[in-house]
DNA sequence: TAAAAATACTCCATAGGTATTTTAT
DNA sequence: ATAAAATACCTATGGAGTATTTTTA
């Protein structure tokens, strides 16, 4: 046999882990095949790995030396992965998804959709709970992948960040609030107001957010509450009354000169969600290509920003 | 099946060989194995990575992306290889080499003593042919390895400056000419001259050389022939006379300061082997551990000649 | 004596081979 | 028409599992 990624990632893990158990729990197969696997590298490389008594583990000079190696084919292993998601649309698989229930309620909705028709070969399992037991699944190997709100602090979990999302004030490019260079609150609640309906995920988000940054969202002047957010980009637009949504939901009318967004002093409505996904196992592709595909939603949308920065 | 190397490199060598069978035969392989390897990277990336006619086969965008990591992959499969190689005592194997008739008579009997006490498992076999036939047997998979005294131009074939020898005047250290910075020709003759018996190798290189830099080897003083290099050193320690040996001869002489090296003026016995192998294939493992060896060599002396420069 | 690693065995997936068919120039 | 790739089919190997034994702290 030939050397091998598969040997070398057991390899690495068996010495991370210190134990060939651990290992084997971690990369989700027998200790037998750990064990084998190990003396086939063993023995192709004519030198022993690892000196080893039942209760500790130790490199020999050979395992060292072979480490760094391993170490640089696992990250080959991922960038190749990840550099390959653009390519992988007709890809198959299933992916076990867990969300936190802002995410599976507010944002993933909004992406599943276009993920679906970009990898219609994907099966998308979706299951919203709390942060704690998503880890725990993750961990267990029930899920392969995570979209939770605050950053996780664990050994054998990788957290990144995936999306940011800001909300702005939003106002047609003719607005007399547009060429001022600073606005308070206070010159918001001046001004008519119009937002989703009572009950809809955008609007709670919008007033969840208020409310952190300290302010009341009942003292906004609102003359308009409409059904979605088409409808109030257009009211914005016609110059009805002024709003506050996400960046990136306004996007198109950005670009198109129709609308502007503007900061509003002292409040900071930004956000970021984390992806999180074990270290030890190389990420099911299908996964790797959800996490592609959000990185991808994410710089559209940075991109879009800076052009109109 | 996850990803692997050995893909990978079919993979990579299909892309450069510009065909599926040109491939198949320079992995010493079948056609239809490259084929189903190929067919297993697409269906895991889910991606077409060439667009295939009969006549004419061409990277898609994806297989362009992934070409740089498949290339990186086998740039890391051979690095880890020869990091490897100074573990590699106890490997097994096979190694089937072709040697040039000098490096085969003169050099390789000195080099495969130790390198069989230090890998008392793997069986050499050597040929000696010239080099013609040598590049021969190894484009065909014949042989494994070959060592030549030119470098090679062959698109499919690696070659490497693997050794450096350089015949130099060897003085006692009290010897009246160790003080003078230059060196002539006519300065040798001028003084007692040991050397090797008629017939010996070491004495035919000497004297080959000797007539290639346009020197007479009979016009020496030649006060004693021995029958081994050991014996000569020992004579010219105890200033019997002067000799040429390769610097590598007398290297615990010169660290141990009872010879010195000299250049002839004029004169340069220097001279370069070359090791030649398959670019396409994988070095076996043994073939790889002679180079490191080689290499090794090399360095020790090097670096011996370092310390005395 | 109680863990962890090694061994024995069984089974199945898959890689590779041979023979053949399809395809595109 | 021809050369190259794809397909069909078969075999053998080896990777992984379960069950068990060996090892050493």
């Amino acid at each position: 046999m030939a050397l091998n990624f598969h040997q070398l990632h057991i390899f690495y893990t068996v010495a991370d882990k210190g134990s060939f158990s651990a290992a084997a729990q971690a990369l989700f197969m027998t200790q037998p095949a750990v064990t084998m696997q190990v003396k086939a590298l063993e023995e192709y490389f004519g030198s022993k790995v690892f000196s080893r008594t039942t209760k500790k583990i130790e490199l020999t000079e050979a395992g060292r030396a072979l480490l760094p190696y391993a170490l640089r084919s696992i990250e080959l292993m991922k960038e190749t992965e990840a550099g390959m998601t653009k390519y992988t649309h007709m890809l198959q698989g299933r992916l076990q998804l867990g969300a936190s229930l802002t995410m599976g309620e507010y944002i993933l909705p909004h992406l599943l959709g276009p993920f679906g028709i970009q990898y219609p070969n994907i099966s998308v399992s979706m299951k919203v709970m709390n942060t704690t037991q998503i880890l725990e699944e993750i961990v267990h190997h029930q899920l392969n992948f995570g979209l939770v709100e605050a950053p996780i602090d664990h050994p054998d979990v990788q957290t990144e960040a995936v999306m940011k999302d800001e909300l702005m004030l939003i106002l047609p490019t003719t607005h007399e609030l547009a060429s001022k260079p600073f606005i308070s609150w206070t010159d918001v609640i001046a001004y008519p107001f119009i937002l989703r309906e009572q009950g809809s995920g955008t609007r709670r988000v919008m007033e969840e957010e208020l409310l952190r940054n300290g302010h009341d969202p009942t003292s906004l002047n609102i003359v308009m509450e409409l059904g979605n957010t088409g409808a109030i980009k257009s009211a914005v637009e016609a110059n009805l009354g002024i709003t506050i949504l996400s960046k990136s939901a306004v996007k198109h009318e950005l670009a198109l000169g129709l609308l502007t967004t503007k900061m509003i002093e002292g409040i900071r409505f930004t956000r970021s969600f984390y992806s999180i996904y074990l270290r030890s196992t190389l990420l099911p592709l299908s996964a790797a290509a959800f996490l592609g595909f959000i990185r991808e939603q994410d710089e559209n949308q940075r991109r879009l920003e800076h052009d109109h920065s």
